[in-house]
This record gives C-alpha cells, structure tokens and sequence, in this order.
DNA sequence: CCACCCGCGTCAGCCTGGTGTCAGGCAGAC
DNA sequence: GTCTGCCTGACACCAGGCTGACGCGGGTGG
C-alpha cells in the first residue's frame, strides 16, 4: 500500500514514516502542500494522512480541491487538540478519519488499517477478532496492526478455532483437524501450539476449558 | 442483546433502561465507571451506552482504556450539548456513535438498532430455562445474561439434569453418569456438585427430593 | 557438499485449579 | 426432642495444562 504523508513538523513526520514503514507500507513523505500535489501526479496512493497546518496553505483547501476534482483517495486528517472547528470543518470537507495528535503510533496503524481496508478495491474478507484482523484468503493475521507471521501448523490450529467461534474443541477433534489420518502424534502437541499461538497472538485468544479443551476466546 | 448502561443520572438511567428493556433487550445498569469495569470482566456485551461525565472519571479515558486492550464491543455515547470537544473525542477513542441528551427514546432505540446489526453474528440454538440461557453446543450457560463458566463435572451434571428436565434422579444414578464404571466415588460427592451448580446457577435450578434424589426445578 | 536456520514433535519440571473428602451445621419428619 | 439426610465451607492432593529446552529433519544458501 502506497502512502502519501504531508507534515512539516520533522519530528512527528520522520516518526509517523519510521511507523508505517514498520508496518511493512510504503510512505511518501512531503512537508508541502505543492510537492504533494506534484507527488499525487506522479503516484497513485491508496492513502493520504494530512497535517491541517502548513507553510504553503491550509490542508482543508488541499482536501476541498481534491474533492472537488472527483479524487476519492481516503484521507484522514492529523491536527492539533484545540482545532475543533478544523477537524469538523475537515469532515465535512470529505474526510475519512482523524487523528489529534500528539497520537498513539500503534493508534495510527490500527486506524491506516481501518480506512485502507474500507476502500481497498476487492478487498480480502477480513475477520476481526479483539485486537486481530484476519485476511483468511491471505492466510495472514495482524495483531494491533502489525503483521504476525504465522508458521503452517499454527494457522491451521488456529483456522480450525476461528471456523468455530465459542465452540469448544477437544484435543482430539484438534489433532484430528491437523493430522489427517496419518502421521499420529502422541505427546502434548496440541497443548505446545496452543501456547505458542497465545505467545504470537496474545494470551486471551484461546481459552482453555480443563479436561474439556480450548475455545475461541471472546473478543 | 445484551447491553451494558452506563450513566449516573437516576432519572435519565431509569428511562433509557425501560425504554431497551421494552424492545426485548435486556440491560445491565451501571453509574461508575469501576462497575462497568466488574461487569464487563463477568459478561461479553454486544453493546455499551457510555455517559462522559461520571463520578469516578470521565468516560473516554474508559473508552480508550477498552480500545487500546483491542475491546471491539461497539460503543455509544451520551453527552450533553454543549460538550462538543467531548464528542469529537469520543468518537476519537473509538465511539461508535453518539447521542446528544436531551434525545428521543426512540431514536436511541433506531441506533441501537443500526449498530447492533452491524455486528451480528449467527449464534447457537439456544435452550432457555428460567433465567438461564444454555448453548449446547458451546457448552456455556448464561445467567441473567451473564456468562457462567462451568467445569467439567458441573456441566456434566447440569447436562444429565437437562435431559431429562422435571425428572426425578437418584444419587446413584447420577454417579453412574459421571463416573462411568471405573474410579468409584464415595462420600457426598453428588452433594457437593450439586452444591456447587445451585451456587453458580441459582438455588432454585435444582430441587432436592428427600430421600429419593434430585431434579431440575421449573423455570 | 557443508553450514546454517527454522519448524515441529517430544520431554520434563513447574504450577494451577478442579475435585474428593470431611466436619460441623441446618432442616425436615415424626 | 431426636434422628436422619442434606448443605456447604475448608482443605489438601494431584491430574491436567503450561512452557522452556532440545534435537531431529528438511530446506536454503553459499
């Protein structure tokens, strides 16, 4: 995903960059509203973060211009706490989403996320559950936004819970699932994954039920 | 649907909980911040009516509290007039929504109505019996709404009750359920199960037959 | 062809919570 | 009252679950 970010504060820019970056996106990064009409000709971005307060104008007139235009590009708006009437103004203007900053990086991530999937062309069905989204076509998961590698045997453990949400599984019915037929397994393999699953995804994903077995946990 | 109120005005409070409880929802009603936090830890909510102004804090850092630990329950807010910066913030947190008091009962009802379908799910055939919600194939119960979690020989006790509801259940017999041939039991194990389930259940689950043994009570 | 890495199954030791047991108290039957 | 059966708080034990560590094996890159 192509990113174009305008904002001249340095230090917030070079951060919310290094953010997205981390995230395994591309970011352009201009400080000037001209230069991210010049980026904009030469680049088709998927997602354009907006700082309101700029050296050559205002962003609010750079969205209206876009909107005017026919661009549909989400974007969303970073601005500072006391500009109400900016942000609302922005909205209105054909905004996507805002953020007041000074914000949570990881805040950022989850939201970059939110509004790239609402308008990703034929977006994957995504699953969210608590802090994770998961592309199951893509075979991929994020936990706060940020990708989680999963390795084969996990994502099927993992993909055998998310078939059946709340439902309780055996140890049986999960080995079943992840050894088909032949080679049998016969240790605490089951319980082994389960626990490195709750290390890569977070210890309140999967529940256990004693002498009963896991379940999805709530969201 | 079961829905979580949180709001400290008596008069108010009241009205909206009658007013939900009178489209088939039911609620839990709570005016601080800190029983919200018990109640939530006790039920999975589908959604939360949020009031700002409480008297152990203001509602958005609770809101954002919830949404930084990956919480997606949706979130509705209630706010008075003139606190706009609160509403801007609020939606900021991660609200889903929100409704500027004085409102229409009805329209509260319409965007419970319109959140609560974006969320919906396609659950479980669930038995109800009393104030008990049991699902099956879940193998959970609620109680007034409220999640109970059940051991394994609990449930296996209650699910020997629920086959044969009003029916009347010796001892023996019920030990022959749990305890299939092998490792025997003897003293008041049965009691003491029972015991347990009445506490986690409600006292009126299971009646006592003197002399004779136990049976599910009438919802 | 060797060196290395990574995924996975196995094992062992630790820790937790479910369960059986018991004792003292309560309540119903007569 | 007395007797009997049931209730329930307390407690200790151990099956069951958790997880760090290890080694095998297949895959990859040099």
């Amino acid at each position: 995903m192509r990113i174009l970010l305008i904002e001249d504060d340095t230090v917030l820019g070079a951060a919310v960059r290094d953010q997205i970056a981390a995230d395994g996106q591309s970011v352009d990064w201009v400080t000037r509203l001209d230069a991210a009409g010049d980026a904009m000709r030469a680049t088709a971005y998927d997602l354009i973060l907006l700082d309101l307060m700029l050296p050559d104008g205002r962003g609010i007139g750079f969205l209206k211009g876009l909107r005017a235009r026919g661009e549909v590009t989400p974007v969303i708006i970073l601005t500072a706490l006391d500009q109400v009437s900016d942000r609302i103004e922005g909205l209105n203007a054909g905004a996507d989403d805002y953020l007041v900053k000074p914000f949570d990086l990881a805040e950022l991530s989850a939201r970059i996320g939110s509004v790239a999937r609402r308008y990703s062309g034929n977006p994957n069905p995504i699953v969210t559950h608590g802090p994770l989204e998961i592309d199951l076509a893509a075979r991929s998961v994020q936990r706060d936004g940020r990708t989680v590698l999963l390795t084969a045997r996990e994502w099927a453990l993992f993909e055998a819970f998310l078939a059946r949400p709340g439902q309780l599984l055996s140890k049986a019915q999960l080995e079943e699932k992840l050894y088909a037929f032949d080679n049998e397994v016969e240790s605490n393999t089951i319980e082994v994954h389960v626990s490195r699953l709750r290390k890569k995804l977070g210890a309140r994903v999967i529940e256990t039920e004693r002498g009963l077995g896991y379940r999805l946990g709530r969201a």
